[in-house]
This record gives C-alpha cells, sequence and structure tokens, in this order.
DNA sequence: CGTTGTCTCATACGTTCGTTTCAAAATAAT
DNA sequence: ATTATTTTGAAACGAACGTATGAGACAACG
C-alpha cells in the first residue's frame, strides 16, 4: 500500500537528509560532496537525485526541515505573549525571547541534530547570494516583518531606519552565537560554559535588548 | 635590473590578490575557482602556483594584506586614546569604536578593494576551521585580547565570563554588519543609507556599547 | 656574445565533482 | 499471479578543479 511506499523512501530521504546535515556542518556547504553524504547515509550515490533532484534542492531542504518549526514556534510565542499581555505592551526583552529561544533551543535538542545544527544554520546566513536566498526571503523575512512590527510598537521612540539597523545588528549577534560559540569556548579558554542553551539565551537576550534600548544620538562628527 | 624585476612579479601578484578578492567576495572561498581569478587578473593559470604555492596560500594572502593594517591601525587607536586618557578610563563607546571605526573604514576606502572586502571579511569570520584558522589566531587574537582587558577596566561589574560572552556578541553583530549590510537595504527596502562609513559605525558602535553596559542579572528562570 | 635567473605561457595530469543511464530488485495494484 | 510502479544499484559521463611540467621570453651581467 502506499503507506508503504512513503515509509520506506521517507526512510532513504531521511538518512540521507540527516547525513547531509552533518557534512553540511562539519565540512561546509561547497565542501560536502553527494558520495560522502550518500556514503553516510548508507544509500546509493544516485538516491540524492532520485529523491531531491539535485545537491541544491536537497540543501534546501536540510535547511527547511529544521527551519519551519522554528519559526512557526516564533510566531506562536509572540501570538501568545501579545494575547497574554491584552493590551499592554510587552517588553522588548520579552519580544526578543520569542526570537530567540526556539532557535536556541532547535540547536540544543540532541534529538533534532543539536549542535550540529547550530553551526549550519549560522554559516547559511553568512553565504553570498546562494539558492537558499529563496527560503530565506520565504520563511524568514515574514517573521522578520512580525517581529519588527512588534518591536517598534514598544520602542516608539526609534525611527523605522534605526530600528531596523538594531533589528540588523541583533540578527547578527544571534547568528555569530549560533555558528561559533565554539569559538567563544576557545578564546576565553573554558571560562564560558556554552553548554546551558537557556543560560546563552538569557545573555543574548540581555544583550541585545540592551542595544535595542540604548539611545541614539542622530549626529556627531567622527570621535576617532 | 632587479627593481624592474621585482615591479613585474608584484604587479601580476597584485593583480592577482586584486582578482582573487573581487571573486572571493562575490562567490565565496570554494566557488572561486583559480581559472576565474587568473582570467579575471589577465595571468596565467600557473601565476598562482608559481606566486603563492597553491590556493589555499594565495587566500591567506588576500586577507592578510587588508587585515594587518586594520589590526595595527586599531591597537593604535586604542593606545592614543589611552595616552590621551592620561590615568582617566575612557569610555567603553571610545574603545569599541577604536575596534570598528577601522574596519568600517577600510570598508568603503574605494582605492583599496573598498566594499568588497566587506563581505569577504564578514564571511571568512564563519567559515568552517578552514586554513584561515592559523592567519586568525595570529592576528586578531591579540588584538582581542588587548582590547577585552581594555575594557575589562571600564566594566568592571562585569565578570570575567560575562565580559567574554558581550565581546563575542560585538564581534557577531560586527561581522554580520560586514557581511550582510547589502541585506539590510533589501529588507529596509531602502530605508537604510548604508553608503556612510561613519554613520555606520556609529550606530553599530552604539549597539554594542548600549549591550555592553546592560545589566546582567545572573538567574532566572526560563520565561517562555 | 652567451649565461643566468625570473617570469610567463600553453598544455597536460590525475582527481573529484554532480549527474545520468539502465537494468535489477522490491513493492503495489489488478 | 501477473502486471505496473517505485526504488535501488553499479557503472559511466562530461565537466571542472588544483596542480605540475617544460619550453620560451625577457632583462641583467660577465
Amino acid at each position: 500500500m502506499r503507506q508503504r511506499i512513503l515509509a520506506r523512501s521517507a526512510d532513504t530521504q531521511t538518512r540521507i537528509l540527516d547525513a547531509a546535515e552533518q557534512l553540511l556542518a562539519d565540512f561546509g556547504i561547497e565542501a560536502a560532496s553527494m558520495r560522502q553524504v550518500t556514503t553516510l547515509a548508507k544509500a546509493n550515490l544516485a538516491a540524492v537525485n532520485y529523491h531531491f533532484g539535485s545537491k541544491e534542492e536537497l540543501i534546501v531542504q536540510v535547511y527547511a526541515r529544521r527551519l519551519r518549526p522554528v519559526n512557526a514556534e516564533r510566531l506562536r510565542l509572540l501570538d501568545e505573549l501579545e494575547q497574554r499581555q491584552g493590551g499592554q505592551p510587552p517588553t522588548a526583552t520579552d519580544i526578543l525571547t520569542c526570537y530567540v529561544a526556539p532557535v536556541i533551543r532547535l540547536v540544543h535538542d540532541q534529538a533534532n541534530g543539536g549542535e550540529r545544527f547550530m553551526r549550519l544554520l549560522g554559516r547559511a546566513l553568512y553565504e553570498p547570494g546562494s539558492y537558499l536566498t529563496p527560503l530565506f526571503k520565504e520563511e524568514l523575512e515574514p517573521v522578520l516583518a512580525r517581529f519588527t512590527q512588534a518591536l517598534r510598537r514598544v520602542l516608539p521612540e526609534l525611527s523605522d531606519e534605526e530600528l531596523f539597523w538594531r533589528v540588523h545588528f541583533a540578527g547578527g549577534a544571534m547568528a555569530y552565537t549560533l555558528a561559533q560559540t565554539h569559538r567563544l569556548e576557545l578564546v576565553s579558554k573554558g571560562a564560558c560554559d556554552v553548554s546551558d542553551p537557556d543560560a546563552i539565551t538569557k545573555r543574548l537576550v540581555e544583550f541585545i535588548a540592551a542595544g535595542m534600548r540604548g539611545e541614539h544620538k542622530p549626529v556627531a562628527p567622527p570621535q576617532v
């Protein structure tokens, strides 16, 4: 029956997705070959093209599989927050936590790819105009727009332009955290505990919320 | 005479460095081929291996050529700042400006590679453990250590661990700004002016300085 | 002059890549 | 049980990659 077909093929597909995710995280997008992927997945080389059409499409699916639930969760948390607040405006910290927490959680969910996906995701945000651009446009931009709008309400003193800039900076701090936290462990010579996702979320949100709330002095001569 | 020889070869070397820089910025490190590079540089394919030994070494030199002056300038500005202050501690904003301004300046110096290098540099910070790691260890870590130490003095209320985290976040915001500012232009639909380096520096420094100064509440239950 | 050292050039080598092909196997439908 | 469809498998394809080679061009110096 149809179930069996799907089950079997989904199984190979899942193994390929898992293997691709791991290799992309470890070696980067360009460096991971389909031969490595299929070998690790215990599948035939041709399976990638059979199930996904091309390497590009496989990679898009690797990201989509993880990102869709994260973005859905982000919007759900924000809706929930706003409903909980009734008419009262929430704090910037609360809003940013809704944005940051789901992705940090995912990253520490060992059962779902865990820390591997952290590096993978952070790196994707820095890739040049690749085949991932459509995915981000489709998945991330509506979410960003929704959060920017929520932040605008609680930070009315910021101009649109300034708000865009700060959301940009905040996203950078987050992406870097996702991609490079292992580097922090090295630089700090172990002084920083990078294993507790809630603690990382908290520190990161505190940092970007403070940046969000900082005052902006419109003009000033260069001082250095 | 010897001058002429050196001049001729330095010329080819420079053309190759310029071409490589452009292609690395546009297409990423893995995707830029030596054939593209030498074609753009109007040099022979073998010139890369003749002058640089290998692709890896060429890429390291592309980065080194730009980074060395930037890091020297960072340290110079910080020294100058501390000297100007005498014993008085400077502000976090001043210190961070010393760190950020040189690289933003470079990025807007059209004559020296300009905006291309912005994307190139931002991306490098996200590459997985590549052949660039030694260069960063050698060039960046002493600078980071020096600035972390300076910040520690003006932010004594932060623990070492917290300070490391915040420097990490700040670096992320900066790297993302360097690599992805063109994306901001799109997302904001042109509302953000990304052409003025001093304005960018100012906004970025304000953001990360506010994040640096934000208070840290040591523990709290997850709130979302 | 010829010799020497530096650089350029065309060309080739060996690998690896993503993709394709087509027959065999497995599974579902009739 | 016999078709029909879906999935796997081994092998090969053409293209692109980084690198290596050796002959030639050119200036410098005796």
